[in-house]
DNA sequence: CGTAACATTGATTTCTGTCAATCCGAGTGG
DNA sequence: CCACTCGGATTGACAGAAATCAATGTTACG
């Protein structure tokens, strides 16, 4: 199923079965990008969206000197840019970080499924709405938090999104980026990211080692970044067998 | 028209007559609100959503020491909490920042609305991922500007958006919130933002008298603020006689 | 006229960026 | 097999931006 983790694990999402078949009916086969690859660029018209099945996709703009901004990273089941069925076209890139499994919908498809099934519009609504949930997460990230602190909540958010769709414990995961890239997303330099990992490695609370991500203090973590998961609206329960 | 400045002057949105009119009739009367008043609390279930109609609104996150940290400003024509609608529940809290008049859609309304009308259920979905655009414009603010730059990001952005519901001429508007509100728009402190307001005066940049804000020198602010109000969606022409 | 909220300014500290090396590991070609 | 390269990680020295702490002005208003 290519929809399997799509709002997996969500609160209050039911998705019917004969929803979920629709909407995997009007997928495309998957297929394999490779690392660093553009999937939509900033301002083109776009005729349809892409549903991740597997690996990681930022989202970023780009400041005047060629800086990037993430503003956005993606895990398998997220709908990467959904927005653009009513937007038509973005004010960002959409770009590959690591090798990615996708499918796609067009958007003509789109437009009859909402109208025969407003309950299934709702949902694709809602998870437009949970991208914008983590967007303001990361207003305040950047806005209220300082470098430890952007760097638990950026490593604590990762771990809870890739824990719901099976890819981690919620201790340790695999974070295939560079530490440029966590830069990017926590609106700091490179080095900084560096020292800092190296003072919260030093205060036992994580540990980096290549792709390897492990928090081996949670409770210190979620406090230093003021986190708390409700925004993502997981639930404790997995109704997927 | 209480909806008469609803997705006034986006592009690519045409809220035909009918559907303007069933919206319209779904809203209740309007309302004043005093400054500085609660809408709806972080957390709580909401059964209706609300259409700013004149004033100002902003929505709010706290950290652990209660500083704020304001995750978007809203102006009339937007519909402040409809995200509510899908999400249930909000993560943030939505509050006056002056005197305000509103209307009120209740959630069952808006779910049989949605389900006859699709492409209203869409125009309603695409506000929603203005919001959203405007999340992201703010992450690359905080992420990328330094203390001159996001102020005159804030106050592009709020020229333009004042503009295109005719209270401003793209120059000069009212603003009346404090140099503290400004601050936990931009993750500043108070302080810091008036040193900010001092130097861009200095500069002849912008002036700020009380609650009027005055853009000297637009080109200027623009490339301080590397602003581009392509995610607006804004149209040049304005529809509305 | 006194109070309270907001704005303004100065002195100092802290955090983060910048610039510049150096180190390290994986893949490459001789 | 081993020098070689290259991207990324790491570290140090220094500069600059913004926070913090602490007063002092200013204005509106009861």
């Amino acid at each position: 199923m290519k929809t399997a983790n799509f709002l997996r694990r969500r609160r209050g999402v039911e998705l019917t079965t004969s929803e979920r078949d629709a909407l995997e009916a009007a997928l495309s086969e998957p297929r394999l990008l490779p690392a660093r690859q553009t999937i939509v660029r900033r301002g083109v018209t776009v005729r349809e969206s892409t549903l991740l099945i597997a690996g990681l996709v930022g989202r970023y703009m780009e400041d005047r000197e060629g800086d990037r901004q993430l503003v956005a990273l993606h895990v398998p089941g997220d709908f990467v840019d959904l927005h653009a069925f009513p937007l038509q076209h973005l004010d960002h890139d959409v770009v590959t970080l690591t090798e990615a499994t996708i499918a796609t919908v067009d958007h003509p498809a789109l437009t009859a499924l909402t109208a025969a099934l407003p309950h299934l519009a709702r949902m694709l609504w809602f998870s437009t709405l949970l991208d914008a949930a983590m967007h303001r997460e990361w207003i305040f990230r950047l806005g209220r938090l300082d470098g430890p602190g952007r760097l638990a909540h950026f490593l604590c958010e990762t771990a809870v999104r890739l824990e719901a769709v099976g890819l981690s414990d919620g201790r340790s995961f695999l974070l295939p980026i560079t530490q440029s890239d966590i830069a990017d997303a926590c609106g700091l330099t490179n080095v900084h990211v560096n020292r800092v990992l190296r003072a919260l490695r030093d205060a036992r609370l994580l540990e980096i080692q290549g792709a390897n991500v492990a928090l081996h203090d949670r409770d210190a973590l979620w406090w230093l970044a003021e986190f708390d998961p409700q925004y993502l609206y997981h639930d404790d329960r997995d109704p997927t067998p």
